[in-house]
DNA sequence: GCAAGGTC
């Protein structure tokens, strides 16, 4: 019996897939990475007739992603300039799912692969990802070429037969396409966004955003923004005036503003001419009456980028957060696969049934009744990409099962469904046309004869329904009044959140997953705001770089600069160009483009200028700087940091907490004063030194550790001072006195969020020198309060160890200073029968060793 | 700390 081994891009498909192919019978069983699981079936192999064992899994999109090998990832000692031609490696990309081992654990011995990756062209360079990782273990000894590619087109029972019976090979052309894409986009991203983002940052001090980064995709799409902005603020408004008739029809008491052919005119001596003109005739003719019937046509099956569209617009749901949403109601079996760009049902597709399920909903379900009774209409055309079918809803659901944001979405998904077997929205028009003193005015009105499928899309009903009384050709309606009115022409609003969509769908900026992505990283970095209607005003700071680019080299923020580095890659898929000359092209393009705008950037920075702050004129003194002993300035704005301007130095600080200065207490390292960062009453608070947190002293540091994770051995501050076990939750942190905590007195990790209370009666706590007998942590002195005392005898003094002695035990409560991801080590062991000692290892720690060492490193 | 593309 042959093994076949088959891989599709994520589990869902797996599933579909197995399922079609197994006729439902086959055994399904987790694999090692708890994302993918494993379904297994018997069945022929086509391509070679013989019987088989079937491994149906996926991966969960790409198995690698690509970066800069290690030492190019130091922004400070590489100049962006060298990423155009620095090395680069695969890496895993996602880690914690160990996609690769797991590939190999199901692929060790099997004889044939099939590869069932999405059919474009990232599903080809997958398949070439989930070859690498499984050639070595597979069987050699069946077949020379034992690797085979579908190829489908829809996740239906006929179309996935069809493929399994006409396997192809994979694609290399269309894999090297993506593997280009890859790295031009990282080495053009990057060598942009760390240049322009160091010189700013260098030089600004209230740009308010960590990073001001450049992206071939998120450039263009604030791009789009502040064009927008552009097209309002050069608006020069101007005056028109319209001629406003209104008559009466005879037989009723209704009277009727009229339309004048003419709309507006720019001229107002003109206008006042025509109005003479009107004004003399008594009546208005009738010179002509019409009657259309007219269609507002059903909608095509939904798919994602219209699903955003209508949920920024009508829901106020933004592109994020409404796939987050979509997510969840499709892993919860509410709805269909969220991501696709199709907009067609597949041939065989059973609406009926789709429709059934809906039929006792309280909110639609006699509508849909009514509709399986008087029968569906075909659905609109569409477009089949070939991805995933339409989104529709899958079972019926209510607002009390899904909350409110989930159900609003899920309302809308199941009407639109609903409206796209309907039948189209029917109504007369009525048009009368009028002749007053020679100027010609219509009348139109609209009267409904079948509101259709807007009987469950409620927000496109034809409102007025304003019906027309019977006018006669020639018959002479007296005017009522003429007026001529002033108006102003409008500037446009600035752009909806919806209609960006639409502009990135056009240009081909982003794919229907990564659009609300683009579009949250400009508003995450602070270059446009949402604003109300979910419209996107560009900040001061996304228009100064858009501007920038203009004066610089409009192509790296023209919306077509994309579409042509496309219609490269393209070439390079189609086997029309090879990989190398067009990826070194590329790369040679932006290298040169890179050199001239570091040249030029002085024509980005006039801008920047006028509108920034430089960092000698920001913030306020807060501590000295352990140089030149003058004070050094507090930058709020992200990032927050401190400035020397004597010494022009920039040091970072911790982000999102609060500083102050820490009593005037100095380093004894290099004589700064040190800073006391917290997020808050109950949070976490340590004291750090600026210089020391950007320049680790010893060797064990890294960049970005505070006095609580400082390894001196000496210093008041340090850990070994303040340290008083381990940490009850996470692997290597040591929980550590707060000194200044009282008198809530606390510890906390000085890795992770375990914070731990205690003594809320004490006025003083310390940590000893000695250590616990029974668990290794360092003994606490407490001096208690005189009234408040747990102690015998009113004594006031006590020392112990927090977790093992019998009174400081019981006041020992932990929390987490803020939520903790579900990742983080939650259930290993708390405490007990682990030992706690800071210094007492779990065999790798060594701890009593590495004082002496840290002892070695003090200079 | 950077890009964009998959998906969990």
């Amino acid at each position: 019996m042959r093994t076949v081994l088959m891989v599709a891009e994520k589990p869902s498909l797996a599933q579909s897939i197995a399922k079609i192919l197994s006729k439902g019978n086959m055994t399904t069983r987790k694999g090692s990475n708890s994302a993918c699981s494993i379904h297994e079936y018997r069945s022929t192999f086509p391509p070679t007739n013989e019987p088989a064992t079937f491994k149906m899994t996926s991966v969960c999109g790409h198995v690698f992603g690509l970066d800069f090998i290690g030492k190019y990832n130091n922004w400070d000692k590489v100049d962006p300039v060298e990423l155009f031609h620095a090395t680069t490696q695969k890496k895993e990309a996602t880690e914690k799912l160990h996609m690769p081992a797991f590939l190999q654990k199901e692929a060790r011995g099997v004889d044939y692969l099939v590869l069932w990756l999405d059919c474009d062209k990232e599903g080809e360079n997958i398949c070439f990802e989930v070859i690498d990782c499984v050639r070595g273990v597979m069987n050699r000894n069946v077949s020379s070429e034992p690797i085979y590619r579908s190829h489908f087109s829809a996740i239906t029972d006929t179309d996935i037969r069809k493929a399994m019976n006409n396997l192809g090979r994979p694609n290399k052309n269309e894999a090297l396409s993506v593997d280009a894409r890859q790295e031009l986009d990282l080495r053009i991203g990057c060598a942009f966004t760390r240049y322009q983002t160091k010189f700013f940052q260098g030089k600004y001090g209230d740009l308010d955003s960590t990073l001001i980064s450049y992206g071939p995709c998120q450039t263009p799409t604030l791009g789009f923004c502040v064009d927008r902005h552009d097209k309002i603020q050069s608006f020069k408004p101007e005056p028109y005036w319209v001629i406003q008739v209104q008559v009466t029809c005879e037989g009723t008491d209704r009277s009727f503003n009229l339309d004048w052919e003419r709309v507006r005119l720019f001229d107002k001596e003109v206008a006042q001419m025509f109005v003479g003109i009107i004004k003399s005739a008594d009546n208005a003719r009738v010179t002509d009456v019409t009657k259309k019937e007219k269609l507002k046509a059903r909608p095509q099956a939904l798919n994602t980028v219209e699903m955003l569209r209508v949920a920024s617009s009508g829901l106020g749901i933004g592109p994020q957060q409404t796939m987050q949403i979509a997510e969840r109601l499709y892993t919860q079996g509410y709805i269909s696969y969220p991501r696709t760009e199709t907009t067609q049902y597949p041939e065989n597709f059973d609406l009926i049934e789709v429709l059934q399920q809906q039929q006792n909903h309280p909110d639609w379900g006699s509508a849909v009744k009514t509709l399986l009774r008087e029968g569906i209409q075909k659905p609109k055309k569409g477009t089949d990409v070939g991805d995933h079918p339409p989104i529709t809803p899958m079972r019926s659901a209510t607002e009390s099962e899904l909350g409110h944001d989930s159900f609003r979405l899920y309302d809308y998904i199941t009407r639109h469904f609903i409206a796209t077997i309907s039948p189209d929205c029917k109504y007369l028009q009525t048009t009368v046309y009028f002749d007053v003193g020679g100027e010609h005015f219509s009348f139109t009105g609209k009267q409904l004869l079948d509101p259709g499928y807007t009987g469950v899309m409620t927000w496109q009903a034809i409102t007025s329904d304003e019906r027309v009384p019977d006018f006669r050709k020639d018959q002479l309606c007296p005017v009522q009044d003429v007026k001529m009115v002033e108006k102003q022409t409008c500037p446009p609003d600035y752009l909806t959140e919806s209609e960006l969509i639409t502009l990135m769908e056009k240009h081909g900026i982003g794919t229907d997953a990564s659009i609300p992505v683009h579009i949250n990283n400009i508003c995450e970095r602070n270059y446009v705001q949402i604003i109300a209607g979910r419209k996107l005003k560009p900040t001061t700071l996304g228009i100064v770089l858009v501007h920038g680019y203009q004066k610089i080299d409009p192509d790296l923020v023209l919306p077509t600069m994309r579409s042509a580095v496309e219609q490269q890659l393209n070439l390079i898929a189609a086997g029309k160009a090879e990989y190398e000359s067009v990826l070194q092209h590329g790369i040679n393009i932006f290298h040169l483009k890179f050199k001239y705008f570091v040249l030029n950037i002085s024509g980005m920075d006039e801008l920047f200028e006028v509108s920034f702050s430089p960092l000698s004129a920001s913030g306020k003194n807060l501590a000295r700087c352990g140089k030149c002993r003058r004070y050094m300035k507090y930058i709020q704005a992200k990032p927050s940091r401190l400035h020397c301007s004597s010494c022009d130095e920039t040091y970072t600080l911790p982000q999102n907490g609060n500083i102050k200065l820490y009593k005037e207490l100095k380093c004894p390292l290099d004589d700064f004063e040190l800073v006391l960062w917290t997020t808050g009453a109950r949070g976490k608070t340590y004291p750090l030194c600026p210089y020391c947190f950007n320049n680790p002293p010893f060797k064990d540091m890294r960049k970005g550790m505070g006095c609580s994770e400082c390894t001196h051995p000496t210093c008041q501050h340090s850990l070994a001072h303040t340290g008083v076990s381990e940490c009850v939750e996470c692997e290597n942190g040591v929980l550590v006195l707060d000194v200044t905590s009282g008198p809530k007195w606390r510890m906390a990790c000085n890795k992770c969020n375990v914070v731990i209370n205690f003594f809320e009666n004490a006025h003083k706590v310390g940590v000893s020198e000695d250590t616990c007998e029974e668990c290794g942590s360092n003994l606490l002195e407490v001096d208690f309060s005189k009234d408040k005392t747990p102690l015998e005898d009113g004594n006031t003094q006590h020392t112990g160890c927090a977790f093992c002695d019998k009174i400081l035990k019981n006041l020992v409560e932990k929390h987490h200073a803020v939520m903790r991801t579900r990742s983080s080590g939650g259930n290993r062991g708390r405490g007990r029968g682990r030992g706690h000692g800071r210094g007492r290892g779990r065999g790798r720690g060594k701890p009593k060793d590495k004082m002496a060492q840290l002892a070695a490193y003090f200079v």
